[in-house]
DNA sequence: CGTCTTTGACCTGCGC
DNA sequence: GCGCAGGTCAAAGACG
């Protein structure tokens, strides 16, 4: 399933105009009525398990492993933007890319970068991008994501964020999130680095990884006289911050349409909205600040396929 | 107490 | 070599 292509940068604009907000096209050999055209490179296998293709949803949810297991949110793709180091690499003739779309229409694009370049280099780094991913679907990783640093972009008003994995120590997957400023709903996530370890079954604790709605970090009396007060956002995926076994059979069944604009409402509910950092361009994405054990219990949020597990 | 976010400082790569 | 921009570090404080 799915198509590993290695292509050329011509090639790639070609695709990602070409596969511009057309997720439908890809109704390839998929099962129950799923068009998953899911690709993950081999070297990726800490994202995908091929051997596991049985049904739609579960087809499905490996799809969105470790993306967007729980995403049905179509996301369309009307432009896409090459990040800054595949751009770097426009003339490079040795750089290679290979990318798909997934069925939900987001692109995922594997940057792969020319083993010429020094080893030391940052760009010496397998890349992935996942474009135009919408508000509800950044709730959406599997993983354990701690934030670690936040930068602003020159010339994108929004500043973008800096995510490493905290499932595991050493772990050296790294994740980044910038809010396209042609289309501010959306957001941009640039995945590098793979995972050395296997989803995170429950994490080591929750402190931290929940705070209040409104709660505001404390301005540093030294450091952040002057600027504007942002709303804490907590970025880890508070999805995996509750997650316990159940949360992840959920997850490993792929149960895509667990969320549906409903649940998706709900957890917007729960989060209280985009932070205003973001959205004034000074903040981080937004995140699901709700718990999610009580979303678990709530109303028949996974009835129907969580218990078959 | 452990983990989280925030954010200024620092590091590194790259173009000129 | 210099300056810019992106990426990372680490201290401080919040949270459960």
């Amino acid at each position: 399933m799915g198509e590993v292509a290695y292509m050329d940068e011509g090639d790639l604009e070609a695709i990602v105009r070409g596969y511009s907000g057309s997720g439908d096209a890809f109704s390839g050999e998929s099962s129950g009525g799923f068009s998953p055209t899911f690709c993950l490179p081999m070297e990726t296998s800490s994202f995908y398990e091929p051997e596991m293709e049985t049904s739609g949803l579960d087809e499905l949810g490996e799809l969105y492993k470790p993306f967007y297991p729980f995403s049905t949110q179509t996301i369309l793709t009307s432009s896409v933007s090459l990040p800054e180091d595949s751009r770097s690499f426009r003339d490079d003739k040795k750089q290679r890319s290979h990318g798909c779309l997934l069925s939900n229409g987001s692109r995922v694009d594997h940057i792969r970068i020319p083993e010429s370049k020094s080893k030391k280099s940052k760009k010496n780094q397998q890349k992935r991008v996942v474009e135009q991913v919408k508000e509800e679907n950044l709730l959406s990783d599997a993983w354990a994501w701690r934030k670690y640093g936040q930068k602003p972009i020159k010339g994108s008003p929004y500043p973008r964020s800096y995510y490493r994995c905290s499932s595991s120590k050493g772990c050296l997957a790294r994740k980044q999130v910038e809010r396209n400023p042609q289309n501010p709903e959306k957001f941009t996530i640039t995945y590098t680095n793979e995972h050395n370890h296997e989803l995170p079954t429950r994490r080591n604790s929750l402190a931290g990884s929940t705070r209040a709605k409104n709660s505001q970090t404390k301005p540093s009396l030294t450091k952040k006289s002057g600027k504007e007060v942002v709303v804490s956002s907590p970025t880890s995926n508070p999805m995996i911050a509750s997650a316990d076994e159940s949360s992840v059979a959920v997850q490993e069944m792929g149960v895509v349409d667990i969320i549906t604009h409903q649940a998706a409402g709900e957890i917007q509910g729960m989060s209280n909205g985009l932070p205003s950092d973001l959205m004034s361009g000074t903040g981080t994405f937004p995140a699901f600040t709700g718990d999610f054990d009580e979303l678990l219990n709530s109303q028949e949020f996974f009835s129907g396929y969580l218990w078959n597990y």
